[in-house]
DNA sequence: CGAATTTGACCAGCGC
DNA sequence: GCGCTGGTCAAATTCG
């Protein structure tokens, strides 16, 4: 900043001790969809201001010298700096500050000067500026219906970043299935039916594996076998294998119907839908990929921004800990559910299943984690259309799927081939890899050491830490392992606070009851590209990363996420919701999610379990 | 009193 | 065919 400028601000903050700081910083934050930049505040004046003249604060009292310099450089800060107004720089500041000197300004030449001239002279400059304050005003107000103007069209264009992300997904899906329809390539990594061929009802007394074959035709060379024997003979041995096999223990989990068919069987839906058009089955595919993430948090579910119901709770085998059914309630027949239950092995972690699209506009703060979800869904089923190769070799399905296969491992030999993508090996990750550690992002409106959110703030992190792609349940599945949580800090807004302890900067010991994760996606690529080949085992990374903070910066990621993406197209979806999530990280979350049903991890079960 | 949650019942898929 | 399991429904219950 320029010093000029810090000496202003100084000298507010002199002047207000108790205003400028906390107003400068605040006001604007009203608005959620603001970006937090850091305060430049240009500055006119060509000499340098000596802040330790006229700046005393024990009479409020400034030389009009010194006015002029405010005004001047609030005058400036009004026709220059949209970013300052963004940055949470509040021209009112200025202009409060110039009013009240302007009065103190006047008290003092009266207490100085007794002659009628001089005090004309400053009634006059009173006059000229309250004048000028109005104008300043007008000007000031005009600013902010430009940020806001300007944040509403952010939002209306990362929803229509969404939309066309997912249209030109679907629409790549189509032209993959024509081509194989001709070409009748088995598939192993996803259920992609051809259209108008039916699900496991109409053959029986097919098996798992069988029914995720198109035609009904086995794959060429790979071995079938169901999940169970595959889980009994492979051992993934990972937790997010144990976790990921609750929903592919050989179970068809979630109904395919459309919200309006619902009540509907199955078998009833397709009989009536015998040639379902591809743009349903593409729409059941879709509804079908799952999310998984892993979090650590105490509390009974992340907040995602989303509202959800819960329509159920089962005890799933294996798992003490209940799982809980929600059903997104945005809008009326919106498809999306999740499921909500905490590890076995570590009930600090909680696994979210997300499954399906939304089908209604959302609000910022649901925006993350939808365009995460529907990314992550897009890359695993992208990535399973681009797999006919990588069928007959494994070892290409991770290739496609990352510009930096060095961390992608699958389990080439197994029937439900598993791709397990490591991004804690990248030397940025695991920072965060600390039980129970809390982020607190204070959000307008909310309380910044509240802790009466229940609910874990989940913004979008898609493409950090690990996650892995698991394609051998009826329901292809992305897990998000958030446990090994990422450094979030290169997407760390200015005005976001972490408990995380930074360089320079004090930790916060303030507790919530709410874990809430930075927006940290994309930074996979940053760290992929950036670090490819490099292998370090977790520990030492974990270790290290915890105490060396990575310093990298946006606009490092996007370009090395750009390069990234040069080098493997197919991962355009992952990346653009990344790019989406940069720019729309800030995004404050909606107070808690749904109804903050603390009582989800009761111990409550369904009798019959 | 309406909304949300709980929970027992039911259904479907799968393995034996 | 039967039992197990996951998923969902819907009446009962609780909550604000």
């Amino acid at each position: 900043m320029d010093k000029r400028c810090e000496l202003a601000l100084h000298s507010l903050s002199n002047l207000f001790p108790d205003n400028t700081s906390s107003s400068s910083s605040t006001r604007l934050n009203q608005n959620p969809n603001m970006f937090h930049f850091p305060v430049s505040l240009p500055c006119s004046r060509d000499e340098p201001h000596d802040s330790g003249t006229g700046t005393s604060s024990d009479e409020n009292r400034l030389p009009v010298d010194e006015l002029d310099f405010f005004s001047a450089a609030t005058v400036n800060v009004k026709k220059e700096s949209f970013h300052a107004d963004c940055a949470r720089l509040d021209v009112n500041t200025g202009l409060n500050l110039l009013t009240a000197n302007a009065g103190s300004d006047q008290s003092t030449v009266d207490d100085g000067v007794s002659s009628d001239v001089d005090d004309k002279r400053v009634k006059d400059e009173v006059a000229q500026l309250q004048v000028e304050l109005k104008r300043m005003n007008a000007e000031n107000q005009k600013l902010k219906d430009m940020v806001n103007d300007v944040s509403n069209n952010y939002s209306a264009l990362q929803m229509h970043l969404v939309t066309l992300m997912q249209q030109h997904q679907r629409h790549e899906i189509n032209e993959v299935k024509k081509q194989e329809a001709s070409l009748i390539v088995p598939r192993q990594f996803m259920d992609l039916r051809p259209s108008g061929i039916a699900e496991t009802d109409q053959e029986p007394s097919h098996s798992s594996s069988e029914e995720r074959t198109p035609s009904g035709s086995p794959p060429n060379n790979v071995q079938v076998t169901s999940p169970k024997d595959y889980l009994k003979t492979k051992n993934p041995v990972s937790q997010l294998d144990q976790e990921s096999s609750s929903f592919r223990d050989g179970k068809r989990i979630g109904r395919e119907e459309s919200p309006e068919s619902e009540n509907l069987g199955r078998n009833k839906l397709q009989k009536m839908n015998p040639s379902k058009p591809i743009d349903q089955a593409t729409e059941a595919t879709m509804r079908k990929a799952r999310v998984s993430v892993r979090a650590r948090s105490e509390a009974p579910m992340i907040s995602d921004g989303c509202q959800w119901r819960k329509y159920g709770q089962k005890m799933a085998k294996g798992n003490p800990c209940p799982r809980a059914y929600y059903r997104c309630t945005m809008a009326v027949g919106c498809p999306v559910r999740k499921q909500v239950q905490r590890c076995a092995e570590d009930r600090t972690i909680l696994i979210t299943t997300y499954e399906g699209n939304h089908n209604h506009p959302l609000p910022p703060a649901a925006m993350a984690m939808a365009s995460t979800t529907a990314s992550a869904a897009t890359m695993l089923l992208s990535g399973s259309m681009h797999s006919g190769d990588g069928m007959m070799n494994p070892n290409l399905f991770p290739r496609a799927m990352l510009p930096c296969s060095s961390m992608a491992t699958i389990s080439a030999s197994a029937p439900f081939p598993t791709v397990t993508l490591d991004l804690t090996h990248s030397p940025n990750a695991l920072q965060f890899q600390r039980p129970n550690t809390q982020f607190h992002v204070p959000f307008p409106g909310q309380p910044q050491n509240s802790t009466s959110t229940s609910a874990t703030q989940f913004p979008q992190v898609f493409g950090q830490a690990l996650y892995k792609i698991s394609a051998s349940a009826p329901f292809p599945t992305v897990t998000l392992d958030l446990t090994h949580s990422p450094n979030a800090r290169q997407f760390q807004r200015p005005n976001t606070q972490f408990h995380v302890p930074f360089p320079g900067q004090p930790q916060n010991s303030t507790s919530t009851s709410a874990t809430q994760f930075p927006q940290v996606f994309g930074q996979a690529l940053y760290n992929q590209s950036k670090f490819s080949g490099l292998q370090l085992s977790r520990d030492i990374v974990s270790s290290s990363q915890q105490q060396q903070p990575q310093q990298s910066t946006l606009a490092d990621t996007v370009s090395a996420a750009t390069a990234a993406i040069a080098n493997d197209p197919s991962f355009t979806a992952a990346l653009a919701a990344a790019i989406t999530s940069i720019i729309g990280g800030a995004h404050p979350n909606s107070s808690s999610n749904t109804s903050n049903n603390n009582n989800n991890n009761g111990n409550t079960t369904n009798s019959r379990q």
